[in-house]
DNA sequence: CGGAAAACCGACCGGTCGGTCGGTTCGAAG
DNA sequence: CTTCGAACCGACCGACCGGTCGGTTTTCCG
């Protein structure tokens, strides 16, 4: 292994070790000597790699939104119909963190315990998967299949639904499947903008075997 | 002014400089030395009045939650129909949360930016009012209002979208009134859990004289 | 007034931790 | 093999902060 290799492959364990302790400890509490213990290097090398230890947090966040939010687009322009776009990107949601309880727990928990600096950076982050999903309603809306309503409010009403609903299977610990909640939120979801009764017992995979 | 007066006094100045300075600055970055220094006293006071900075922050969040609960179930008590129930509940909630902006940035935003020690801590205070919810949407479903629905789920969702709004409402610099977004989550929660179109418009203020 | 106790003060301690820096190792180029 | 610089190391610095404690002030009461 060559040394440009071998210096990516640090940074890249030492991403995975800050990952790691930023999921289990959270930002505060993990000191960057924690992170070159795991990463299997040392205060100086982590210091090599990363200006601050805010840099590391904001590359991890960063990559993990992107990923989560192209891994949901991906979903969701496999389908066509708004409802059924709006159903892809729950189904990929739910499945993406419930494959990924340490991540969750990064993306949720965590964003607000990194303390006052990072209010802001939590702040888009929010915003921009509310506005996401705002966005997807306005198609739903602009193509008749649900009356218009304020987008804006309900994608920010449905993110917070969603973050609760998620950081409260993070915290419990005899938690089951995160997604056996999947029927029972997409029910109150698509009814909170109005999708007709029929429409959702028709998309429900309990419809006419269980009640 | 007596003794035992301003010692209690001097208490109350300290939870008051506690609450802002938590509020602004969040738990971690608030130092005792500038809590005393807001309550106009010294950190050996404070520490005459509190054993550590963590039960200053407990006695201040469970006070402000008691309070809260408080004020929502007596909204509640004053109703007898469900749904009008949960739209007492709604409205006291956001009232009180428009008048007091900083106290529900403490109660919101400062949760879980206290650190690992806290994460129990907001997770019950999420839990109480979660559960309140789904108390009264046990009800409804009893009274036969609202179709049976997991309300334990609801509760939690419901709870979760709320805090969202809140918090966005919160961290913007030129938010408006917070009651201003009532309608549209008063009709988005109803018609999650299936209250009709027909209840809905009738209880809305904007019925028939605007769109 | 005098003494005791409550209330209060603030210098200090102990520990933590982000970040620095002089030095060492090691791989690649000549 | 020598040289150079990227990569890495870890002792150390400096700031911060929760909590302590000996001492001082204030209030109460006889």
């Amino acid at each position: 292994m060559n040394q440009a290799q071998k210096s990516r492959a640090t940074r890249e364990r030492i991403l995975d070790a800050a990952f790691g302790t930023f999921s289990k400890r959270g930002y505060r509490d993990t000191a960057i000597d924690e992170i070159a213990a795991a990463a299997g290097t040392s205060k100086g090398g982590v210091y090599f790699h990363f200006p601050t230890k805010e840099a590391i947090y904001r590359e991890l966040m960063r990559s993990t939104a992107d990923r989560l939010a192209a891994k949901v687009e991906r979903a969701v322009a496999a389908e066509s119909d708004p409802i059924a776009r709006a159903e892809a990107a729950l189904r990929t949601v739910l499945a993406t963190f419930a494959g990924h309880r340490t991540m969750a727990r990064l993306f949720f928990i965590d964003a607000l315990g990194a303390g006052r600096a990072f209010s802001s950076e939590t702040n888009e982050l929010h915003d921009r998967f509310a506005r996401l999903i705002a966005g997807y309603l306005d198609d739903a809306v602009a193509a008749g299949t649900i009356p218009p309503l304020d987008t804006a409010l309900t994608g920010v009403a449905w993110f917070g639904a969603l973050n609760e609903v998620v950081a409260r299977w993070l915290l419990v610990d005899d938690a089951g499947r995160l997604e056996e909640t999947y029927p029972a939120i997409r029910a109150l979801l698509l009814r909170s903008v109005g999708v007709p009764e029929a429409r959702i017992a028709a998309g429900d995979p309990r419809a006419g075997s269980a009640g």
